[in-house]
DNA sequence: CCGGTTCTGTGCGATGGCGTACCGAGTGGC
DNA sequence: GCCACTCGGTACGCCATCGCACAGAACCGG
């Protein structure tokens, strides 16, 4: 049960707003490709666009400690980059790479501003994403800390794909390291591992998964709490209940 | 440079409003104690009132992971509990116990909410913090996975000085393991080499930092950072600038 | 003053991950 | 078809931390 819509043609986001707030918003955006290793954004860099993915992912990431960094986010047709603006600050927090090829609708910071005092749809909505992304942090927190480099893969690659909408995933093993905060060797012996088990093959940067659900059992809990708390937050009809505040 | 006004008697959010806000804020405020081991909010659980520390702190913490958790925030009278409630959600996203004893300003939620609407200063500023714990919380992930235990101790009784005015810290070694999500012998063993160095002197839950230089020095960049996060965001005044009492 | 409890110091083997390094297999450019 | 390069497999010693366990020191209530 992943949360993404399996091949939307927009972004979950978005999709669930009234059908004529909805066509008001995708009138100001425009549709870019997202080429994997494209840098989104720097941390401390003014914002000057939002993006809401359709498919493929960006990965967000800590500034750099002596060479080691961490993946801290994961934006896929579930969320969008450049959040803070909701929060009416226009300076990026992070910084946000394309990890997985696709497309996104973009649009720039002023206009974007603009749908968020027009639209409050919209703004309830974001505000909760808001909140999700803040919790799902916390968890990652924690399952870095706690959990063993082999479940902690099996999860990155579940939200990977989930986030993908393809079968197989282009990724190497020295990038799944960096986002994982760990050896790339480390990797290595913890994919050969999920080999073995017959969850996922993979050959010089192809990766397929096999088995989903056995990849499930291999990883750690946080990948369902993920989505739990997506579930939660957003409402489990995805945004169909919008306007059911507080 | 500790963020956090020394012996401040309000909050470092609220410090900064103008003057007639801030009178009208505070008329709907109460104050309350912070007893030490104090509940003030549960994960998942709907949120009543906010507090905005003066003395002491808050600590959140992930969920129990197997008989782990791990702190991801620290709340002092720079911080407020309940940011949620700023962007329209109730539900509390973790567990808030009161960890330093000292007193708080408390507002009910629905009051609290029309505080915001009518007093969009303070929304401001809150939308700020809320990006301020954001990139913390970002921070303290990338703190947990790659630095010693020694210096996330240090840093920890860093922020924890910094968030109770006193000099001398009521905490006992089980405590700071939790928060830090290790062993308690590994804090025991870190905190005896901080007190070889002269650096910090503890006995049976009372601890004394002899030399904050000292400690800056022996901790993790992080606690840098972090005071650095909430300058920039948060501006370089601290609020201190308005109504700077004597 | 005594006995229970809390807090701290320490030791031990186990282990997961690190840094480094080397090599072979596959791939792409020319 | 060859070469340079990328990617993955594996190995070795090292180290921070783990889990567990035990004991002494300080404190508290009766």
């Amino acid at each position: 049960m992943p949360i993404h819509p399996p091949a939307s043609d927009t972004n979950g986001l978005l999709a669930a707003l009234p059908r004529s707030e909805r066509r008001r918003f995708l009138g100001g955006c425009r549709q870019v490709e997202l080429t994997v290793a494209d840098v989104l954004s720097s941390s401390g860099e003014r914002i000057r666009r939002v993006y809401f993915p359709i498919a493929g992912s960006v990965s967000q990431t800590t500034p750099e400690i002596d060479g080691a960094s961490l993946e801290v986010g994961l934006i896929g047709n579930e969320g969008m980059l450049g959040i803070s603006l909701v929060l009416g600050i226009d300076v990026s927090p992070s910084r946000a790479v394309v990890q997985g090829r696709g497309s996104a609708l973009c649009m720039d910071a002023a206009p974007f501003r603009r749908q968020l005092v027009a639209n409050p749809a919209l703004l309830r909505r974001l505000n909760r994403y808001f909140l999700v992304v803040m919790q799902q942090l916390a968890q990652t927190a924690a399952c870095t800390r706690f959990h063993l480099v082999e479940a902690r893969l099996a999860r990155l690659l579940l939200m990977t794909q989930d986030r993908a909408h393809a079968g197989a995933l282009r990724i190497t093993h020295e990038v799944l390291a960096r986002r994982l905060g760990v050896r790339r060797a480390g990797v290595t012996t913890a994919a050969t591992s999920l080999q073995r088990r017959a969850l996922i093959s993979y050959c010089r940067g192809d990766i397929t998964i096999l088995d989903r659900d056995g990849l499930k059992a291999a990883a750690c809990e946080c990948y369902a709490l993920d989505n739990a708390i997506y579930s939660r937050v957003m409402g489990d009809g995805r945004g169909r209940r919008i306007g059911a505040g507080p």
